[in-house]
DNA sequence: GACCGTGATGACACTGCGTGCCACTTCTGC
DNA sequence: GCAGAAGTGGCACGCAGTGTCATCACGGTC
């Protein structure tokens, strides 16, 4: 793991090959197959762990507190750490950004989080009588949550200058207003 | 793109080799990646032209209408084609979400639409004296309506007896409420 | 100390994607 | 008829990922 993020901060995702990862962590090429399904396993670990806890800090809230908020509350963990080591999180998210070989892996990581969130999301909302149609009100809570959370991440790596708990306000706010 | 589209329905998008489209097209598969990047790009180009349309649905809507219904509306000309093309739409959508390989293609699709929609509902917004922070208000609704669409065609693809636009009503009412 | 399973490792071969290079054909304008 | 341009296909290459098999180190057993 280390010395594939030393490779990828120096060379780029798509730059380095698995040949180069497994030389530099003293192996062979068929034994990096047998610990990572491949390159991408490498970003995607560093993504989820580097946010495990994300659901307990949205459990942790009051259950009267309106669901948006809560998740706002949520993310707050992970705003913190980003912005405390922002010189190594903004190279980060810019190559999630910018790589096209990595984006496949941030759909994944996505994925993870909205199964871990939208039960969580679910049981807060107010029963519905079980209708024909399917509910997804949960699903789309979760989804446009994280939606915001990328966008201002997206926009925290690219300007220097902002902050990232300021953006993350103003993009959740301006939806559900 | 027909043979492709045969081939993928049949076996699905993993296991379709690109020698199999060039030879199903009667073309060898130099001349495939003369015409393609790859086999990404034969759905790509599907999903993009399948809903060109929907910016100047949006920038059809009366501008003293809110922002999310007019995006609401936007969505309706594309809803109402996959409505009325559940069988050939439903599949499709299936394949989105469950074949892995299709994963990025689908992140550039939302990519495209994001890019398009976004100017125009900049356009929209109340002006915001220029501060330091970035304005990310357009991105991230922009981002959570597709998010709400995105939501509501998984929940329709796998429910057969749904209706996606009530879905997609019960979607983007509830993260605005 | 010799023996034997077990698990980790690495070498090799193979399929498939994507690209660069070059030869060949076809079409077009002079 | 001919030169040039454009389309096409063959070949070779690098890279990802997988299956197969030999090798090696380890711990327990006799």
């Amino acid at each position: 793991m280390r010395q594939a993020w030393l490779l990828f901060s120096r060379q780029g995702f798509e730059a380095t090959t698995v040949d180069q990862i497994a030389a530099a962590a003293g192996m062979s090429r068929r034994t990096f197959f047998r610990y990572f399904t491949g390159k991408d396993e490498l970003v995607l670990t560093r993504l989820v762990e580097s946010g495990e806890s994300v659901v307990e800090a949205f459990r942790a809230r009051p259950a009267d507190e309106p669901v948006w908020t809560s998740l706002r509350r949520a993310f707050d963990e992970g705003v913190v750490q980003q912005e405390a080591h922002a010189a190594l999180a903004r190279p980060l998210l810019v190559m999630l950004r910018t790589e096209p070989g990595v984006r496949a892996t941030v759909v994944e990581w996505r994925r993870r989080w909205q199964d871990l969130l939208e039960p969580a999301v679910a049981e807060r909302l107010p029963r519905r009588r079980a209708g024909s149609s399917p509910d997804v009100r949960a699903a789309a809570i979760v989804a446009s949550a994280l939606s915001c959370l990328e966008t201002a991440q997206g926009a925290w790596a690219e300007h220097p200058h902002s902050r990232l708990s300021t953006l993350l306000d103003q993009a959740m706010t301006t939806v559900t207003a």
